[in-house]
DNA sequence: CCACTAAGAATATCTTAGCCT
DNA sequence: AGGCTAAGATATTCTTAGTGG
């Protein structure tokens, strides 16, 4: 399953096998073998593939027929990126980067309130 | 980070590694193994445990902070496993699975209506 | 009972090169 | 170019015990 989706998401962006293995920094051999199903990619090169054609690896794996990320995370993310939170937040408080994802998580149910 | 996720999870549950593997159908050390991180589970596994525990894999993998399935995507699933569906529906039509999803699918579309 | 460890066996993937259209 | 195949080398996981709390 998860090669239909690689090469349906890789000639929909007009890709060859080689320059999408480029991007991936893996041969394209590999490519072709997932494509083909004769090889699983491990868990990293499969990240790397929902990174690169932005979908889930739910998508990927044939588990999910949409390929659209859960909306609230995607929300989420797009609030800890926004570069006014990096201005005023990052710059503040040295602690570790889960601990910030924690703080950052807290912060955000209490600004969308009632949503919930 | 799998393995923070499995155990986490798997502890919520008040399970023994022995029990989930028993359920997983796997050996128990494996499940040890993962949740160390010493070993990755092939994705026939990995996917067993995003059902069992009912998360994404995409959770499992610590790429989502949020466990919860794509809503549009469980509404979906939920359509799709309507008894009723399955009763008129199912019986009518010998076609591939996937002309069967892709159908329903649209079908779907059509009776959320506007909602999109 | 529960979790972890060890070591050889079994499996899978990677790498490199070559072949076909 | 683009995609596929082959085979040895490499790496990983599995299996089957066994250890210790």
């Amino acid at each position: 399953m998860l090669g239909k989706r690689l090469r349906y998401l890789r000639e929909r962006e007009g890709l060859s096998q080689l320059s999408l293995a480029k991007k991936l920094q893996i041969p394209n051999q590999n490519i072709s073998n997932y494509e083909r199903g004769f090889r699983q990619p491990d868990y990293e090169t499969l990240q790397k593939m929902a990174d690169f054609f932005d979908v889930t690896t739910d998508y990927l794996l044939g588990r999910s027929d949409s390929y659209k990320k859960d909306k609230e995370e995607e929300d989420f993310q797009k609030f800890i990126n926004d570069p006014e939170l990096q201005h005023w937040y990052y710059e503040e408080l040295p602690q570790s980067e889960e601990d910030q994802l924690r703080q950052l998580r807290k912060m955000w149910e209490i600004i969308k309130g009632d949503k919930k």
